[in-house]
DNA sequence: GATTTATGCTACACTTTATGTAGCGTCAAG
DNA sequence: CTTGACGCTACATAAAGTGTAGCATAAATC
């Protein structure tokens, strides 16, 4: 059965937006930098733990960095993150808000 | 998770799509329709425990429904898929295999 | 009609991951 | 030298995911 298993870039792609937290986190950082404790409120504060944890899954994607004036996406994650309003818009239509899981 | 703000449809969607396996499932989904357990292989053999709730989330989003033939992606979920589409392609340009979490 | 095969699951003990709170080390301002 | 914001780590607890077994149903084969 375990024929083809090629690392293929979508499967890397998927295992990390896949992470909870990671498509939040994402789709926040589209409004300008965020510093480490701002992106925590935003995000609903979750946990410091692992903010970091998926900050730096991001960094390794190079999708996002940290500099002077926060956290913020890279030109990479600028085009990620516009695939990703597909999905707001997507959502806007599709989901009549009442009850999740 | 208190009551603050009004739970907008991209973050039920996020919500969900957060999930682990989530996007990996109806990334697999694209192909047809899977049975259970075709599903469970392809996806690299997750336990059925968590593939059936993920199924479950999917289906209160109406983007999977199970038929006869199987689990397949419903009109909407189509359309959703179609965005998610853009992930395999910027994965394709954008990530060299090698980075992990 | 009894057995086999495939289906969609559930049960449950176990491991991994996430959470929540505290707090450290650094820096810059007051 | 205290105060405040910063990025982050430590650690105990709680939640989520895993792996294996197995049940119940139904169609196919004997």
């Amino acid at each position: 059965m375990s024929g083809e298993k090629s690392p293929r870039p979508i499967m890397i792609l998927l295992d990390i937006l896949g992470k909870r937290w990671t498509l939040r986190i994402m789709w926040e950082l589209r409004n300008g930098p965020f510093t480490f404790r701002a992106l925590q409120e935003v995000c609903d504060m979750l946990s410091p733990t692992t903010l970091n944890k998926r900050l730096n899954d991001l960094k390794s994607l190079n999708v996002v960095d940290h500099q002077s004036n926060g956290y913020q996406l890279t030109t990479k994650g600028l085009e990620l993150a516009k695939i990703m309003m597909g999905l707001t818009e997507w959502a806007g239509k599709e989901i009549t808000p009442h009850a999740k899981s």
